[in-house]
Formats: structure tokens, C-alpha cells, sequence
RNA sequence: GGGCCAGUAGCUCAGUUGGUUAGAGCAGGGGACUCAUAAUCCCUUUGUCGGGGGUUCGAGUCCCUCCUGGCCUACCA
């Protein structure tokens, strides 16, 4: 008898849209249980936006409306999302609901019937202008050890560690106040005495990938486990700790239980006893997580779920991060995508199948190359795949498969061997093995058809049923790779379905060929990826965020940065990095302004003469007519590029630049040297 | 600093417990076909398997060492 299983994805933070660094975990989840149900397992997919925490509480202050109205909008979105990605959930709760609120009540006794919550006094910096105490992160200030400005609150880039409180010249990225050292009573649940539980448990090689193991035994098992902070004092978005009045259960409490409550949710809705899926050993718990709240889902959760007496984790599948061309996603350069932004552009399918390709059970990171994408979805999908409906389904459109299988040589047969195979690589998440042996079957299918050639058969009479026979097995391979790859791909599986008169729902459907039955009319059923579709949704992706960062020119850069705005910053975003030398390729030089005439006829432009010492002069022509009038600017100095290659514009030849800041316009201002520089200096 | 992982053809990777001339897909080159979404099929080029040392009859595969890269090191996926 197979267990039940039930599966959940990370909670996303309600604080921010989804886009396709999330998308990763939640098509590689959906994609395991879509595998579960063909195999026919009972499974249940649940999930939930994660809503506590300073964060939301922020935000929603500052968009001037309640955490609920916010978390509200986010929650509509970020199922919409996940629904234009075919991602299926059973049940998509909020940990701020009322099944959470109870069941954190629930295991919260626990812990206090253990005796493991011990009140302790702490300091915490707070916000006096904010009126609120200060995670780690929105505190800046100098690192204590080395003395580097502006580092964050817990851990400076020099590697030392220290608390908030320790910062020399602490800052608040909230208001930009200077916050002040606060004492206030947290309470902590004393994880060590839960230390051998741990050990065994993450140690067993059952739940975890092997390098999570080593991770936690190196890091945390090897030492006293530390008192884990769970309360947050008022004021704080999330459930009042019943017994501590004024006092906030930490966002990463309430956050995992969110998955019970979750199915609680859907048991009340469904008539069944939540007791089945969480108390009992017959079903399996599977979280899917991404590598970097693995702390939380290998201690603190299960810690969490054996003192309250729940069923821990069967496995914890930990998943590395999405890069986009080697590199992290960056708004910048448009890699940032948000789910929304990809749907407006390209099909989910083809993300699922390149995720699907790239999978492997460990926790590296997988890199979404974008000239990859294009050809490997075109080459793998269209060409191999479907190509193989789409080419033979015509030719039987009347007569239907063939009453008995034909002889194809044992292609059937042997590919219907590989099925476990590749179960077993889905099972175990190695989505890109199931892929590429899938791939190497699809390149076996397409050679057949080839070489029996309907087409040609089909020009002499008397060929109709070794016509019929050929696409009969042709179209009984592609219908056995469309339930293989139905977990990845399930809109084609329903299509593949469609074409067939049946529904692929059931694994074992690939093990036994379809003869005898109708071929409904060919629907072509994947569109090739366009290259030029994946460039816009780059650029569009470059465009909403530079649009977003500008209208929210945030309160959090300005306050850190003195009064000066970021908005600057915001709009031209610092360039790409480059090296000594590169920037030794602009060649700077002190010059002072010989002459300066007005060019009648242009709108912009005035004429510089530039005299670089001796006789050497450039002639430049300056677009800061709208801000400089002639006359004052002869004898100042400027700071010009030497060594520009000259440029032929309307009223003559410009041979350098002069050095400027401003958009443009009125706004433009000349860089001026300090007295002393002479023309001809090198600047640099 | 500590830890984990990786380094195999231009690119993405596969190479099971060490065993014959190291593989696939894509890209490149040549040809064929025309049923199919310029899809498909056939043929084809390319590798000091990161460097060095060692164990062995035999190493991409084990050991040592060095180099390079990625990631983690208590609340962004």
C-alpha cells in the first residue's frame, strides 16, 4: 500500500509579487506532485502566503493602509500567478487566519508544557522616530572591528559578526533616526534540550540531502544550540502571544505552522480529519524549501513538531537559487522577472520544461541562460516532441490506430521499460535525468517515422494499412512520452489527451499501447519560443523596475544617506563595474575655456574652444546653451575627455567632451577643478 | 576564517561499485527529405576529463596537494 503524501511549497512573504527565482520552487514542487497523482498516489498540495512580520507592518504604514488590505492584494496576485504557471495547489491559505491563530496557540502549549520557553531581558535598538525596535537589517552603522561605514546590523563585509547594539554610529534605515539601546523581555525556546532529538534526526539519512546534513552537524549540532528568540514586543504584525499580553509571536513561528493550518483549511472544506495527514505514520510530509531557510525547516520545525506531537518531515527537498545568464537576477539589467511580466511575453510551459531539464536533487544553482532556453525548449519540445503528433496525426485522421500493435521493432516495448527508470528519477527529483532520458527516447521516435516515410507510401496504392500501422506506433510513442512528461507538461498532456479521446491521468498508461480507436483532428499544440519575445520581456522587466524604483523613491535609501535624495541614483543606476584599466581608457584632463561662442542655429549646443596648456586647443561643442551663458564661462576651468574620437555633428567637428552632472536641459553643471589645477593635468 | 559543492568537446551536461579506442543534446560543417511549427533524417569536426603527485596490471572514476569558480556561514527566493 502507498502512504498519502502531503506536499508543500515555501510560504511566500506577502510583501512582494512573485517572480521567477520563486516560480523555481513552486514548478519543482508541482511538478513532484503532479508526478504523485499520476502514479496514484494521494497526494495534497498546500500552501500560503506568509504575512507577518516589520516588514509588512512597514509597508503598510507606509502605503497608508491596514497589514490586511495588504496582505489581502498581495494574496489575489500571488494566486494568479501561480495559476498562470499550472501550479495546482489544493489549498492556498494566509498564515494570518484563524486555523493558524489556533494552532499556534496549540503549539505554543506545547512548548510551554515541555518547559522549554524561558523569558530573558535582551537590548534591541529602537526607533524612537519609527516608534518601533529594529530588525538586524534595518540597522546601518560602522563595523566595530574594522571601522567600515554603512554595514548592516548583524555582520559587517569584513566577515566579524556582532549585534546591532554593538554598531558604532547606528543608524535606522527606517527613519534615519539614531536609535536608541532599549531593554525588553523576549522570550526563547531552549532548543538544546532538544539537542539529541536533532542530532539523530538530521543525522539519519532519511530526511535530508546529504550536504544539508554535513551543513548542520558543522555549523550548529557541533556546539550548544542557542536559545531561539520567538517573541517580538509591540508594536508588530501577527498573533499576540496569549500568555505574554504585548508580546508577538516571531514571523518564523507562525510561518511553518501556516502549513498545518493550511490543511486544516482544506480538511474542513473537504470533510476529512486533519489528524490523517499530520498525526499519523501513514502519510508522508514532503516540504520543498530553497537553500536559504533551511535553518528553520531542519531545527526549529521539526524541534516545533516533535514537542507538539506531530508527524515530522518524511523529507526536506532543498532547492539552490535561480541565476539568469551566471548571474544574479538583477532589476537592473532586467532579469528580475516577475511572474506577471513573463506571462505577458512567453508560455509557462516552456518554463516548466527548462526548469524541468536543469533540476537535479542537489542544492546548486541553476542558471536560466537565456539563448539556451530559446533553442533547447524549440529543439527538445517542438522539434522532438510534438513534432512527432503533428507529423503523423494526418495521415490517420480517417482511418484511426490500427486494431492490433503493429511490429515497430520493440521501440514501444523498450521505452515502456525505461518508465521506472525515469519514476524513479522524478521520485527523486532528478528531473533533468527524467528529461533526458525521456529526450533520448523522443530521439529514437522521430528516426522511425523517417525511415517507414507515410509520405512516400502514400503516393502507390495498396499501402493504407502499413500507412495506418507506421503512425500507429508513431503516435502511440508520442502519446507514451506525453504521460511521461505529463507532470512537466500538463497542458499538453490534456492536449495529447484531446488528440487521443482519453485522458491521460494514470502512469500506467504508458505501459500499454492505444490500438483500435479514433485520432481526433491535429490542434497545433506549442508555439516555437521567439527569440525577440524573450528580449521584450527582458526589456520590459528592466522598464517596471526602473519605473517602480523611481515612483518609490524610498524613504529607506534618503534616511540612511543624510539629505541628499536617492532619486538620482534610482533613475541612472551605477554602471557596470569596470577595471582600472578600462577607466585608464578616458583619458581627463584639466582645460580652460579659451573661447565660448553661441551656434546660432543650434537649440543645445555651444561652441568651446578648450586650451589644454601651450598651444594645444580642442574644439568641443557642449550641449549647455539652456545653462551657460558665453561670456562667463571664458577663463574658467573645466575637466574635459581628451581623448574622445572627434565627431562630425551639424556646425563642425566636437574632438572631446566637457565633463557635466545634471539630466540636462537647465540642469547641467559643469565640473569645476580646484584652483590650483593647471590645463593638461591627467585626471585621475 | 570555517563549511558544502563543482571544474569532462564552443555551450549545457551524462559518465553507475576504477576495466576495452571518453559519450549525449545544442551549436558548427556536409548531404538528404518535404509529412511536420525553416520542423525531421543521415554523415561529420572538436577533448593533455582544471594542474601536479600517488595507489593500481589498469583512474575521468580512489588518495594527497595546489589552482579556479559557485554557494552557505541564524529571518529576500
Amino acid at each position: 500500500m502507498t502512504k498519502r503524501k502531503l506536499v508543500t511549497a515555501a510560504l511566500p512573504y506577502a510583501n512582494g509579487p512573485i517572480h521567477i527565482g520563486h516560480l523555481v520552487e513552486y514548478v519543482q514542487t508541482d511538478i513532484w506532485v503532479r508526478f504523485q497523482r499520476l502514479r496514484q498516489n494521494e497526494t495534497l498540495f498546500v500552501c500560503a502566503d506568509d504575512t507577518h512580520g516589520t516588514a509588512i507592518m512597514l509597508r503598510a504604514r507606509k502605503e497608508g493602509r491596514s497589514e490586511e488590505a495588504l496582505i489581502a492584494e498581495m494574496r489575489e496576485a500571488h494566486i494568479r500567478d501561480f495559476a498562470g504557471f499550472d501550479i495546482l495547489f489544493d489549498n492556498y491559505g494566509s498564515t494570518n487566519s484563524d486555523e493558524n491563530r489556533e494552532l499556534c496557540g496549540e503549539f505554543w502549549a506545547a512548548l510551554r508544557k515541555e518547559g522549554l520557553v524561558v523569558e530573558k531581558s535582551i537590548e534591541q535598538l529602537f526607533d524612537p522616530e519609527a516608534g518601533t525596535f529594529l530588525a538586524d537589517r534595518f540597522v546601518r552603522g560602522t563595523c566595530p572591528k574594522c571601522g567600515k561605514q554603512d554595514q548592516a546590523g548583524d555582520n559587517c563585509e569584513c566577515g566579524h559578526t556582532y549585534t546591532p547594539a554593538d554598531l558604532i554610529d547606528p543608524v535606522s534605515a527606517i527613519s534615519g533616526a539614531t536609535p536608541e539601546v532599549r531593554e525588553a523581555v523576549h522570550l526563547f525556546v531552549e532548543l538544546e534540550k532538544l539537542h539529541g532529538f536533532l542530532d539523530e534526526w538530521t543525522q539519519n539519512g532519511k530526511h535530508l540531502q546529504q550536504e544539508v546534513a554535513n551543513y548542520l552537524k558543522g555549523h550548529f549540532l557541533g556546539d550548544p544550540l542557542r536559545d531561539w528568540d520567538i517573541s517580538r514586543p509591540a508594536p508588530y504584525f501577527g498573533f499576540e502571544i496569549p500568555d505574554a499580553p504585548g508580546n508577538y509571536w516571531y514571523v518564523w513561528f507562525d510561518a511553518p505552522i501556516g502549513y498545518v493550518a493550511s490543511t486544516r483549511q482544506w480538511c474542513e472544506a473537504n470533510n476529512q480529519s486533519l489528524s490523517d495527514w499530520w498525526l499519523s505514520p501513514d502519510t508522508e510530509i514532503h516540504h520543498f524549501i530553497g537553500k536559504d531557510i533551511t535553518y528553520f525547516h531542519t531545527l526549529f520545525w521539526p524541534a516545533m513538531l516533535k514537542v507538539a506531537g506531530y508527524q515530522l518531515p518524511t523529507k526536506i527537498h532543498i532547492h539552490g537559487f535561480l541565476t539568469v545568464g551566471g548571474e544574479k537576477m538583477s532589476k537592473r539589467k532586467g532579469t528580475f522577472i516577475k511572474a506577471e511580466t513573463y506571462l505577458n511575453h512567453l508560455n509557462p510551459t516552456y518554463f516548466r520544461y527548462y526548469i524541468a531539464a536543469k533540476l537535479g536533487p542537489r542544492l546548486d544553482d541553476l542558471d536560466l541562460n537565456l539563448d539556451e532556453f530559446v533553442t533547447k525548449v524549440n529543439s527538445d519540445l517542438v522539434g522532438k516532441f510534438v513534432n512527432l503528433a503533428s507529423r503523423a496525426a494526418k495521415f490517420v485522421k480517417d482511418t484511426g490506430l490500427s486494431a492490433t500493435y503493429p511490429d515497430d521493432g520493440g521501440l514501444f516495448e523498450s521505452a515502456a521499460k525505461r518508465g521506472e527508470e525515469i519514476a524513479e528519477a522524478y521520485e527523486n527529483c532528478d528531473y533533468a535525468r527524467a528529461m533526458r532520458t525521456i529526450m533520448e527516447l523522443a530521439d529514437k521516435a522521430n528516426p522511425y517515422i523517417e525511415s517507414k516515410a507515410p509520405w512516400v507510401l502514400k503516393k502507390e496504392p495498396g499501402n493504407e494499412q502499413e500507412i495506418q500501422d507506421v503512425c500507429t506506433v508513431t503516435l502511440n510513442l508520442f502519446r507514451q512520452l506525453a504521460i511521461y512528461l505529463a507532470p512537466v507538461l500538463p497542458r499538453l498532456a490534456t492536449q495529447a489527451g484531446e488528440l487521443f479521446g482519453e485522458s491521460l491521468e494514470n502512469w500506467q498508461q504508458s505501459q500499454a499501447p492505444l490500438v483500435g480507436t479514433e485520432i481526433n483532428k491535429f490542434k497545433r499544440m506549442l508555439d516555437r519560443v521567439e527569440k525577440e519575445s524573450v528580449d521584450k520581456m527582458i526589456a520590459d522587466s528592466a522598464a517596471e523596475n526602473a519605473a517602480a524604483e523611481a515612483a518609490g523613491a524610498g524613504a529607506l535609501a534618503s534616511a540612511a544617506q543624510g539629505d541628499d535624495s536617492a532619486e538620482h541614483l534610482e533613475k541612472e543606476p551605477l554602471a557596470d563595474e569596470c577595471t582600472f584599466d578600462d577607466f585608464m581608457k578616458v583619458d581627463l584632463r584639466v582645460a580652460r575655456v579659451v573661447a565660448a561662442e553661441d551656434v546660432p542655429k543650434a537649440k543645445k549646443l555651444l561652441k568651446l574652444t578648450l586650451g589644454l596648456g601651450g598651444d594645444v586647443t580642442k574644439t568641443v561643442f557642449a550641449g549647455i546653451k539652456a545653462a551657460y551663458d558665453p561670456a562667463t564661462l571664458v577663463g574658467r576651468k573645466v575637466v574635459m575627455v581628451a581623448n574622445l574620437a572627434p565627431r562630425k555633428m551639424k556646425f563642425g567637428v566636437s574632438e572631446g567632451m566637457v565633463i557635466a552632472a545634471g539630466p540636462g536641459g537647465e540642469d547641467v553643471f559643469l565640473l569645476s577643478p580646484d584652483d590650483d589645477a593647471q590645463p593638461g593635468q591627467r585626471v585621475h
